[in-house]
DNA sequence: TGTACATCAGTGAACGCGCGTTCACTGATGTAC
DNA sequence: TGTACATCAGTGAACGCGCGTTCACTGATGTAC
């Protein structure tokens, strides 16, 4: 439970506390792995002292959590925005490239992100959030797939666009392992690219046989 | 560095305490995840004093380590000779369905992985050691598929077995991912399965279209 | 196989540090007039 | 807009615990004869 439930007003200076707490937090997440940090760590990174986090927060636990919750949701928004602006006549050649280059972003946030993985696979209350988080980003990219042109040519085996969509964030995710590994951010573009080439366009490297096996 | 370099004698009471606490690790490190685990908690698991620790490790970090070089090094092999032994006449939907259900162990292990994953992902050092033995294991897999029947169908965008193997370990991390979520390994052998046929099949869910477009 | 001896491996008490957590206090912020 | 007041937010000292690390000691193990 977040420290401060009172609905009372909430200060400008309590916001910036607040933000700037998460800020360093990240940063810091980032650089040594949850579980690695000490809340003094985190203090000292943002420049206050331990009281104030006790007085924004009730335990690192929760300080994770929020920073999970605040930058996933901040990406998610992206990435739809992303994937949503541009007219319905994209194909799907063009949806991989669009979904390529806007799900790879910092490594910093893919480090947190496992970081928040592991931590989720051991408690299923955390879990259900990120699944969720999950299938909101799914179901954007589902609906782009939907309205690409030459749709119908998906593979039968991964059955409609949701499985499709299950399919890219797998290749996603097995992307995300490897790059966390050799750090080569280029070469996992380029791989990702290749991988949802392979599943989404029925091998031949292009979309123009459009039977439909359904 | 570990202790006890000298070359002398390893008594066999060693072995076993080293084994021993070991075994321990790996379960309090699969219930807490790595950075949440003390050493006394190790050696209280372990029914051993910490003098035994550190009779047998300079760190946490080296026992982690070692834990994980043991394991990994039995799976590498527990996979490679199940790809292995079989006859040179397999097709490649049944070399899909003995990846699928060699890869898919249990949940404490790859909880335990992922740690791991994340902990390499900030050391370089330890991460060639993880990128080692993935190459090994995908070289396992290649091979497999370089002398399954109908191979030459593999479309053509993932160039090589090589290539192809890559492509299955890739969905064989994302299926993980997903697994370490919902904690459902028969969907996830099922999940594993489909991307594996939509990858490596040309997409028509059958071999019988032999064309090479390399 | 038995005994004596040397070395080794694990014990557990002791020390001290880092840090989580609390809390009385003070400067900051917002509100009322 | 200015002033007085009430409440809030962050400070930093203090406390204590858990645990990392060390080490003198003792029972276990292996070896020599």
């Amino acid at each position: 439970m977040a420290a401060r439930t009172t609905g009372g007003r909430v200060t400008r200076r309590r916001v910036r506390t607040r933000a700037d707490l998460l800020d360093a937090a990240f940063a810091v997440f980032a650089a040594k792995g949850f579980g690695h940090v000490s809340i003094e760590e985190v203090c000292q990174a943002a420049g206050y002292s331990r009281g104030a986090f006790y007085s924004n927060f009730d335990s690192l636990d929760e300080l994770f959590f929020a920073l999970y919750r605040e930058r996933a949701e901040l990406i998610a928004e992206q990435v739809s925005g992303a994937l949503a602006v541009d007219g319905p006549d994209l194909d799907v050649p063009a949806a991989v490239d669009r979904v390529t280059e806007v799900l790879l972003l910092d490594r910093d946030w893919l480090l947190v992100k496992t970081d928040f993985l592991v931590h989720a696979a051991r408690d299923p209350a955390v879990a259900r959030t990120l699944l969720e988080h999950r299938a909101r980003l799914r179901r954007a990219i589902a609906d782009r797939l939907g309205r690409a042109r030459g749709h119908c040519a998906l593979p039968a085996v991964l059955g409609d666009a949701d499985g499709a969509a299950h399919a890219v964030v797998a290749a996603y995710d097995g992307v995300t392992t490897q790059l966390l590994l050799d750090g080569d951010v280029a070469r996992a573009r380029g791989w990702l690219k290749q991988l949802l080439t392979a599943l989404l366009t029925d091998g031949s490297g292009t979309t123009a046989r459009a039977e439909r096996i359904v």
